[in-house]
DNA sequence: AGTTTTTATGTACAGATGTACACATAGTTG
DNA sequence: CAACTATGTGTACATCTGTACATAAAAACT
């Protein structure tokens, strides 16, 4: 969760001024307005967001977004690549926890469960910018760095294809599970990745 | 502009007579301008879609929007719905053409080209309908239909957990590619489909 | 000190939007 | 024929939206 302050001009000041309520001068007003805009967007939706339901959610005047970004699509661009780049660093912490020797469908599985049910407004806002992507170029990027995130993953504990192979069975197994209402079933989702990678062993 | 030529007076207003106080005047104007509604989803995105974008779409006035449909949202949802039926038809009318003899990679690969690249509109609009469908519970029925089409169609050519496992490398390809600026490979996902099927004697 | 720059905030305004609604017309019914 | 109803259309209006901008205060700078 390192802050990537390349747009601010300083980051001199990280502590909070005790008094005033530290309502003056605020380092992290804008990466905080970014935050809020994307709870927006997970709770409400994508094209609900404007500046103003950003404002209400971060708790800041109307005038304080339209200060620290230009335009709204700005801050739409700039809250949906921070999410997207969250979610990468998140997914790479989660490698890292991880020995070459696990059971690969199982931990994939975990995995699933984990982005459909606690992780769900993360992976409502993944989904959210994937689409947006679809009609603004601007997004695009933080898009594919997801999937090629997922896909580099698979593959450093597969192969080139299996890794492949697998991302896409990741990514259908999240997009169609993110709308059933029951969450799918754990057994149901291991015995697919088992399949996928030919183990016929268990069951 | 006063009405337009090519739709109004010929066609289709006989076979209306009869029975029933249902009098219309033009019978398919409320799904043209649904259709209207779907491609203004294609074209430019679920969030700008408005009363005034589809008439202009649909080449009627703005009044006749608002009286075919009560609402937006009830504009939307009968769109999109429209829109995954159609869907649904065509998948079944393309698996009714194939005999189950078929070499189901290779099958499945041109299912992907073809939703990418001359059915892209089709494959846009079905994504905006599953991500809205996550703020609208209206729409979540003609969003898992289409799963539910998908993987019957998967079934049919395997068993039920290949069909399974299938249907989510289909729709994480799509997915994924649908975002990709070149189009994917044609090699490259008929070698992942292979890998997904257990198939190693292809190269 | 004074001056300039950055940060913050309230307000105003033009434009877009959903929708109601009055009017118009075609089709049906008596 | 006339009365009635379903269908179609133009317009008005309250509301919401993005964004510009004047103001102000804190910080930085000389």
């Amino acid at each position: 969760m390192t802050t990537t302050d390349s747009e601010s001009p300083h980051a001199t000041v990280d502590e909070r001024r005790g008094r005033n309520g530290g309502s003056r001068k605020d380092p992290g007003r804008r990466e905080r307005i970014a935050r809020a805009a994307i709870s927006v967007v997970a709770e409400r939706g994508i094209e609900k967001i404007t500046h103003r339901a950003v404002a209400a959610a971060a708790g800041v005047p109307l005038g304080s977004t339209t200060y620290h970004f230009a335009t709204l699509d700005d801050l739409l661009a700039v809250a949906l690549r921070q999410a997207a780049q969250d979610n990468v660093a998140e997914l790479r912490e989660w490698a890292d926890g991880m020995d070459s020797g696990v059971d690969l469908p199982a931990v994939l599985t975990d995995l699933v469960l984990r982005y459909l049910g606690p992780e769900r407004e993360r992976t409502v806002v993944e989904h959210e910018l994937y689409v947006a992507a679809l009609h603004r170029p601007a997004l695009r990027a933080a898009s594919t760095e997801w999937d090629g995130a997922l896909r580099d993953l698979f593959t450093a504990y597969t192969d080139e294809v299996s890794g492949k192979m697998l991302a896409a069975v990741f990514c259908g197994l999240l997009w169609q599970g993110i709308v059933r209402e029951p969450l799918p079933d754990r057994d149901e989702i291991e015995t697919i990745f088992r399949r996928a990678v030919g183990d016929t062993a268990h069951g």
